[in-house]
DNA sequence: CATATATATACTCAGATTGAGTATAAGTAG
DNA sequence: CTACTTATACTCAATCTGAGTATATATATG
């Protein structure tokens, strides 16, 4: 009954897929590419089909795909889900195999405006960095509770779940902070599956849904991606903005040398939220996260800030070090 | 270049592995079978290949591959990791597909004694609980700190990681918290594969490698699985502790009705580590997880214990519900 | 140069949480 | 009745957290 007969694999094939994340100008931002036989204008992230006689590991082949379309050499890598459902990561014309999509979180310096080289490659390749709140505009805490919400998000999801069973009602709850929940940044993913599930965003047209009734909410709910890139890209927001809690991932999107607005800053556009600026000093310094260079920066206006770098020490220090704000 | 033809399924197959967790007498529990055609005596988890034509999803793959194994029916499910990397589900005479492998876990209460269905079930397909401790002995911290690592593991390892770049001598000291550091529960992954990376687990055989020189310190380093499955179970611990901290998973292990002293040994059965009881009560009591049902138990000698059972609301109260201990 | 303005940095303080107890209650075994 | 066992209540100091106030040091302006 077990034999590995039973593993027939064809019809099969693995997609791999990259959440590149960026920073510039204290903007959060997601490698995109466009390609041009399958050019309608939508957004994908850097994907490719995993070949086992080429790629050792998935990560080597991930590797692989962001350097052949960007031309972007990547840092920390990390698997965040493999996704298997039929359905999302159809096309016309793809009928046959059943594509399996395995997503990554990678994180890049190559958006920095001082990293010359990979905006020429950036150029050359067509791929470009795209501001992720574009894609969740919902997600964007930083100047307090964004409009759309109550405007337009939260009156069309209630009464999608007022029709469907409690469990619907329960889960929205839950994911948007009704009767007095407190928000939960890292629920990215949940927020957006609900979308989905309620029709509300335009990914669901190629799932065959008929989107006539809804399809004035599409302008709210954030651009859409190819394929299943953004629900991908959500589980990316998701994943990064839970882990920077306990690991030091910030100072991967860093320059060497920072002050702590800087790294302040940073924080709250991946977080998405504003933070108390002399609690986060004295938790940055408590976690001893950082070390003072000895020279200052002169900024706009203002007293200088003391420039800081990451005290790599730390990894070997504490069992977990990272911004738990 | 980015056509869908280079998704070419060939020679791909999709493994689903369940880590089915279960609970008797404070021992923690792992589901295992064992197949005619491929018994060869190592231990296997419930797996097979997903066929995308009969099962909509993973998790509808994984829980026909249980109920066909092992007769048994699985409550919470969810994936862990998807491993990708070639040599690691290697069998003779499977040259034929690239078996990607996803890990999940998933609890049960089929364990439990008072499930006879369950019990006769197991029997019937061969399939049985195992105390996971015995594939990770290192891993059992409640009565103290096992002698296995100050007498086997750790002088060889440190052999090992001396012999290596820097980079293994910090990971060493980091996953078994050597000089001083604090043991994490949470880091069952990262110390499996030290000591597979070291040549030190039964496993490493089929890898091709060359086992004479160490095979003596396979009776310390715990029973070995077959493929990948140790690494899954790994997996599956790591997890499985991480989240007992922020969501009330134990009540999916736990009976109807328990009193806390039983709560309090299922967790640290779970989490392999000693906790301070009255602590233990406080913050079960004030995250208002559990709530007494008005009746207490006869236990084995002394004050007969009140009965308390979850407080499924919970979960819509509070952002993350958990044992954070 | 004095002053307004902007940013950086230091320090305070009350309330909540945590780790590690002591004290007392309510059963069973002999 | 006494010893023993387990359950439950309460205490206390150290630490952590959220939300401030106060002060320092720059630039821009009249």
């Amino acid at each position: 009954m077990l034999t590995m007969e039973r593993f027939d694999g064809k019809n099969i094939a693995i997609g791999l897929s990259a959440a590149v994340v960026g920073l510039k100008d204290q903007t959060p931002l997601i490698l995109t590419i466009c390609a041009e036989d399958q050019g309608d204008g939508q957004d994908m992230l850097p994907f490719g089909p995993f070949d086992p006689l080429r790629h050792r590991t998935f990560e080597l082949g991930l590797r692989a795909f962001v350097e052949a379309q960007a031309g972007l050499q990547i840092g920390h890598v990390e698997q965040l889900y493999t996704f298997g459902d039929r359905g999302r990561h159809a096309q016309p014309g793809d009928k046959a195999y059943h594509v399996v999509s395995v997503g990554y979180l990678a994180l890049s310096r190559g958006a920095a405006p001082e990293d010359a080289v990979s905006a020429e490659a950036l150029k050359l390749s067509g791929a470009s960095f795209q501001p992720w709140y574009v894609y969740f505009p919902w997600e964007d805490w930083r100047a307090g509770r964004p409009d759309v919400l109550d405007q337009h998000l939260l009156p069309t999801l209630s009464d999608w779940a007022s029709k469907g069973d409690a469990s619907k009602a329960e889960r929205l709850k839950l994911a948007f902070a009704l009767d007095g929940l407190v928000w939960d940044d890292e629920r990215v993913l949940d927020r957006y599956e609900l979308l989905y599930e309620a029709g509300l965003v335009r990914e669901v047209a190629v799932d065959g849904r008929d989107t006539t009734l809804v399809s004035e909410m599409f302008v709210h709910t954030g651009r859409p991606m190819r394929y299943d890139h953004r629900r991908i890209l959500a589980t990316a927001i998701s994943r990064l903005r839970a882990k920077l809690k306990y690991r030091p991932l910030v100072f991967e999107l860093m320059g060497d040398e920072f002050t702590l607005t800087e790294l302040q800053k940073t924080v709250e556009a991946l977080a998405g939220r504003h933070l108390h600026k002399q609690n986060f000093r004295r938790l940055v310094e408590a976690n001893a996260l950082v070390e003072p260079t000895g020279t200052s920066s002169v900024q706009t206006g203002g007293r200088p800030a003391q420039l800081f770098r990451f005290r790599r020490e730390v990894l070997l220090e504490r069992p977990a070090p990272g911004l738990r704000v």
